[in-house]
DNA sequence: CGCGACTTTGATCGCCGTCAACAATCGTGG
DNA sequence: CCACGATTGTTGACGGCGATCAAAGTCGCG
C-alpha cells in the first residue's frame, strides 16, 4: 500500500513563471496523445475562460497521489503523458484494482455526479495531467461529451465483468494485453510493442487471479510464439492469436 | 435465448381511455415502491408538461423485451412492479447477464450517452413500466439527479467487479442474496423473505458460476441453517451470517 | 395427464491458487 | 562505482474448488 505526502496534484513542471496565461487555444496541444479526443478540448467553447491549461497541468511521480477515496471531488484531469490506477480499500484492507488509465483518458468522473471521490488513484510512473476543476464547467450544465465519455466508462466496465464472469486465465490476460494494443492504437502509438507500467500484482489483482498465474501465463504466451515478454515490456508478435485466445467479445 | 415478437411496450394495462390525460403530480404513486427516489419524480419539475405518466405506464409479460442491444436509445424506463433483466450476447452467440433490475431502478440509463441501447433488456414476471422519453427532458440539459443515478450504476457495477475478481462461490452467492435484501430495504419490502424472479441459469450466469454450483451453494447455506430455499422462494434466517461469509466490502 | 423446463444431486477431473524457493532488477548509500 | 537489501518476477510441486458430465427429481402448463 503505498503511503506517501501529497494528495493533491503537485508541482508544476512547466514552470510557467512570467508566462502570460494562456489560452487552451493558443496553448499548443499538438504533442498531446489526446488530440482530437481531449474531454478538455471538447468542452473548451463551453468553458469558463478563467481556465488556462498551463496553470492547470502538473506532474507528478510516481506512487504520488492524484485523489483519495472520500476526498471532496472537485476536478476531473486528463492524463497528458504517463498512466494511473484506481483502485479501492476493502473492509479488510486488501486492494482491488478498478481501472488502469493511460495517456489519453479521463479519471475523476465520479466527481460528476458524487461530492466525493470513490476510488484513489495513484501514479504509476512520472504522469503529466491536466486538472479540470468542475467550477469551470457552467453551473454543472452537463453536456453530452461528458455523457458520452460516462458511457464508454460503463462499456468497458460491462467489458471487463464480462472478462472476469466468462473468462479462463488465458483469456482474461489477452483481453488485457489487447486493451492496451487498442488504446495505443487510438492514440497513435505502436499497437504491438509497449511497455506495461504496472506491477505483475497490479495486473493479477485486476484480472481477478494469482500473481504467479499471470507470469505463467505470459510464459504459455511466449512459448507459444505469440508474444515476446521482458519483465515490462511487451512486444506481440501476432495479435490475431491473440484475438483468438482472447475469444468473446461483445457482438454489435 | 427468448425470442418473441414486441420490442416496444406492449399494451398500456391502465387502459386510460376516456380518463383525462392527469400529470404526474395528480396521478398518485403512493403505491409505488419508488416513491420519494423515482428518478422520473425527481426530475419532474424539469420536465415538459407534455408528460403524462398514465399514457407511459405499460405492463409488459415474461419473456417480453423492453429494448434490445442497437435498438435506437430514446427513453428511459422506471420499474413500477416486476424485475428484468438486462444482457449482451458475445460474438459466439453465448449470453452474459449484466444486471437484474428490480422494482424501483431505472434501465436503458446507456441512452443518456449513445444513441443505441447496449443491452437488451427483458422482463423476468409481469412488470410494470414507467416510460420516460428523453424528448421530454429539456434538451439534454441533464440534471444532477441524472448524474447521481448514473454514479450509483457506476458503484453497483464496481461492486461487481470486486464480487466476480475477489470472492469464491460462497461470497458470491452471498453477496447476491444481500444484494436483494437490501433493495428490499430500501423499498419497503422484506429484506429477509423474498422470491427470486430469475432462474439458476440466470443467477450462475451472472455470478460467472455453473448453475450446479448456484444450487450446491444455496443447499449448504441451508444446511448451515443460514436460509431457507425451496426453489425461488428464500428466507434468510441469518443476515448476519450472511454478511460474514459475503465478506469483502468497500470500507468507506 | 404428460411433456418440457427447471432444479438437484453425485462422480470425476483439470485449472489455478497456494506455498516455497530462487532469480533478476532496482534503488540507495557508502 | 560497487555492495547490499528490498522489491519484483519466475518456476516448480501440490491440492482443492468448482466446472463438467450424467442422471434423476420436481414443478408448471397446455
Amino acid at each position: 500500500m503505498q503511503l506517501e505526502k501529497s494528495t493533491n496534484p503537485v508541482t508544476n513542471s512547466q514552470g510557467g513563471v512570467g508566462y502570460a496565461k494562456l489560452s487552451l487555444e493558443i496553448l499548443s496541444c499538438a504533442d498531446c496523445v489526446g488530440r482530437g479526443k481531449c474531454l478538455i478540448a471538447r468542452l473548451h467553447r463551453n468553458i469558463d475562460h478563467k481556465y488556462h491549461l498551463q496553470e492547470n497541468r502538473n506532474v507528478i511521480q510516481r506512487d504520488h497521489h492524484i485523489y483519495r477515496a472520500d476526498n471532496p471531488a472537485k476536478s476531473l484531469y486528463f492524463i497528458h503523458k504517463g498512466s494511473v490506477k484506481s483502485y479501492i480499500v476493502t473492509e479488510d484492507g486488501d486492494e482491488q484494482v478498478m481501472n488502469f488509465h493511460l495517456a489519453g483518458d479521463v479519471v475523476g468522473l465520479e466527481a460528476l455526479g458524487s461530492d466525493k471521490y470513490i476510488t484513489s488513484t495513484v501514479a504509476l510512473e512520472k504522469t503529466t495531467l491536466c486538472k479540470l476543476p468542475l467550477d469551470y464547467l457552467g453551473n454543472l450544465n452537463v453536456e453530452k461529451p461528458i455523457l458520452e465519455v460516462l458511457t464508454q466508462s460503463v462499456i468497458h466496465e460491462q467489458n471487463m465483468k464480462i472478462i472476469l464472469a466468462k473468462k479462463d486465465a488465458d483469456g482474461r490476460m489477452a483481453s488485457f494485453l489487447l486493451f492496451i494494443a487498442q488504446h495505443n492504437a487510438n492514440h497513435n502509438q505502436p499497437e504491438n510493442h509497449f511497455d506495461l507500467s504496472m506491477t505483475r500484482q497490479d495486473i493479477a489483482n485486476y484480472l481477478g487471479m494469482a500473481i504467479e498465474t499471470v507470469s505463467r501465463t505470459l510464459r504459455k504466451f511466449r512459448d507459444r510464439g505469440v508474444i515476446q515478454v521482458k519483465r515490462r515490456s511487451i512486444q506481440i508478435a501476432d495479435l490475431s492469436v491473440l484475438y483468438q485466445i482472447a475469444g468473446v467479445r461483445i457482438s454489435r
